[in-house]
DNA sequence: TTCCGGCTGGTAAACGCATACATTCGACCC
DNA sequence: GGGTCGAATGTATGCGTTTACCAGCCGGAA
């Protein structure tokens, strides 16, 4: 059994208050007394008990963070945005991941009651309604590309849908006519937005004709698609993949069947992970600002769970840039 | 406010005590009964107080996890390993990172104590005896890649030495004599396990003057090293990076100095994380297990707050494996 | 009818801590 | 020397749960 702030009392002879005083720095004590305290508590190697703490102080100096995934580039760059801030603040993180429907995700919310003070969720299956709703209201909460606003709690999203227009127009104007595009999972709302935008910005007469595969975000899944374009009939002379792990999936296809990339099909893809300008040739891509969108979120959750009055549920957009790298065959730069 | 417990109690007319029964399936209860807490905790949307409720269980569900970082593919993968064993399990995560010194660590300990049932702790900088110390000494805990046993947790390996040796064993095979190492930060364990293996491989005569440049672990440091062997007056026939970041940021820095690899200069990483596979020419590396690392050290831990008497102090290594691909100019074979 | 036993369900204590409030004590002033 | 005031410290309550223990009730057996 730890010590409890009782054991250090008694072997301190003094109240258990004046132990809480001591350790927490809070009201008036002797230096005797003081001295005596600290030294039991290290004896004793006194470290308190934090459930106990949260429990009265009302304050757990935890943050949730809720996301549909914990692993791959993506995912690595989100959470150390979010991590930095928070270890900035001196929040700790309670993370759980994987959540395929609202069932898992209230499942998940309610584990972390009582132990958190507020919720960073990341739900692209997910509207912010129904998310908000398994939310225990008081929470505070920030949520992460979700679809629609919501009621109470802010938003961050990445502006997918211009930054897909953007790639597309960029496609365009370097001459590709036949564009196809891999799109990411069906009711994902990043993957609808950058789709949206992809047509957007072909207009209706290409955008009518234009190819669309569909994939899953996953590199096997732009191999697949990568497979499909390499032995279709009517080649795409560009490809535009909803995010960087299916552009280097299908990089993969377009090489074991000999289609060279950018020389025979342009290829580009979406968020500009690290990887991406590793790869050869380097991936043209749209940055997508990741690690921000986690700081920012974090930032905001802070704010909110400091001042509950100021918050309001604002929807936050971040933008995105064009990276031009040489997979589309545009004016050659470093890769670094 | 969210609702209490006293809260459904009230409104369905029972005891909290009848609540509490219901909810966890504990005790004899009516239908009736049963019925009505249900309906009043639904409609108050009750969610417990975890930290009420593990203060009185002493159980939490949750794990903390100790890393240096949080970033990067290495560490991706690890928490990969760790999360899908946890989720298997239902266990949450506490996630810490980034301590530099064992002053950090024990803070981020502190701050875990009575939050969660046991500790999975990477400390390549710091010793098992001075984090075991740091420990409240009831906490169950795992150590990952820690320079010596413990007094009293399991810890958890990668066979370091074994993996450089074999690497060196494997270039040396291929007929390269000048064989230079970049090596990882100092105080380090793994860094220095596989320095050490790099020495032992080589044997006395060629260790003796082998070169060996100091890095960090991180891209940036691979990249001045390769901008040195490619200076250099008597350059090297292979270079083995201590990690493949290092590998990746050496094999830039010899493209923009016109040296070609493997034709002028061998090129070997360790870890084997994703990026290897995709650079050109694709990473000669060893694969360190480390999904596997984080899965087993879970289940351990996992075991050991189960059933606190079966643990014992031992140290488990996980083996590697040579992985070859094109950056040495071995057999050429296919990246995928 | 009486008594006993098994279900139900309530009462209250405990988990470890912070803190409002009460108490004590010494210093200081008149 | 008595009174006042403030600092130091102790006492006790409550945070939201679970659970040991006990009381009541009902049915069945004698």
């Amino acid at each position: 059994m730890a010590a409890t702030i009782k054991d250090v009392a008694t072997r301190a002879r003094v109240s258990t208050a004046s132990v809480s005083r001591v350790l927490n720095g809070t009201g008036a004590v002797t230096e005797l007394t003081r001295q005596r305290v600290l030294r039991a508590a290290q004896h004793l190697r006194y470290t308190p008990h934090e459930a106990a703490r949260s429990l009265i102080t009302r304050r757990t100096r935890t943050i949730g963070v809720l996301l549909p995934d914990i692993h791959g580039e993506y995912f690595s760059e989100l959470i150390r945005g979010i991590d930095r801030a928070a270890r900035q603040r001196g929040l700790q993180l309670l993370v759980s991941s994987s959540h395929g429907d609202a069932g898992e995700a209230a499942l998940a919310l309610r584990a972390m009651n009582g132990r958190v003070d507020g919720v960073l969720a990341m739900s692209p299956y997910l509207d912010a309604k129904s998310l908000d709703a398994a939310l225990p209201s008081t929470l505070p909460a920030v949520l992460l590309n979700t679809p629609e606003d919501a009621d109470r709690s802010p938003a961050f999203v990445i502006d997918d849908f211009g930054g897909a227009a953007a790639m597309v127009e960029h496609l365009r104007a370097l001459g590709y006519r036949r564009i196809a595009h891999i799109a990411g999972p069906e009711g994902n709302y990043e993957s609808a937005e950058r789709l949206r935008g992809f047509h957007a910005a072909l207009g209706r007469a290409m955008s009518a004709r234009a190819v669309v595969v569909a994939g899953n975000f996953t590199e096997e899944s732009g191999y697949q698609a990568g497979l499909q374009f390499a032995a279709a009939e009517a080649r795409p002379d560009a490809i535009f993949a909803a995010n960087d792990m299916m552009a280097i999936g299908c990089l993969l296809a377009l090489r074991d069947s000999h289609v060279r990339v950018p020389e025979d099909m342009a290829l580009a893809g979406f968020d500009d992970i690290p990887i991406a300008r590793y790869i050869s040739p380097p991936l043209t891509t749209v940055r997508a600002q990741i690690t921000e969108l986690g700081r920012q979120s974090l930032e905001e959750l802070a704010r909110s769970i400091e001042d509950r009055e100021s918050v309001r549920p604002e929807r936050h957009t971040l933008s995105t840039q064009l990276v031009i790298r040489e997979s589309c065959g545009a004016a050659r730069q470093s890769a670094r």
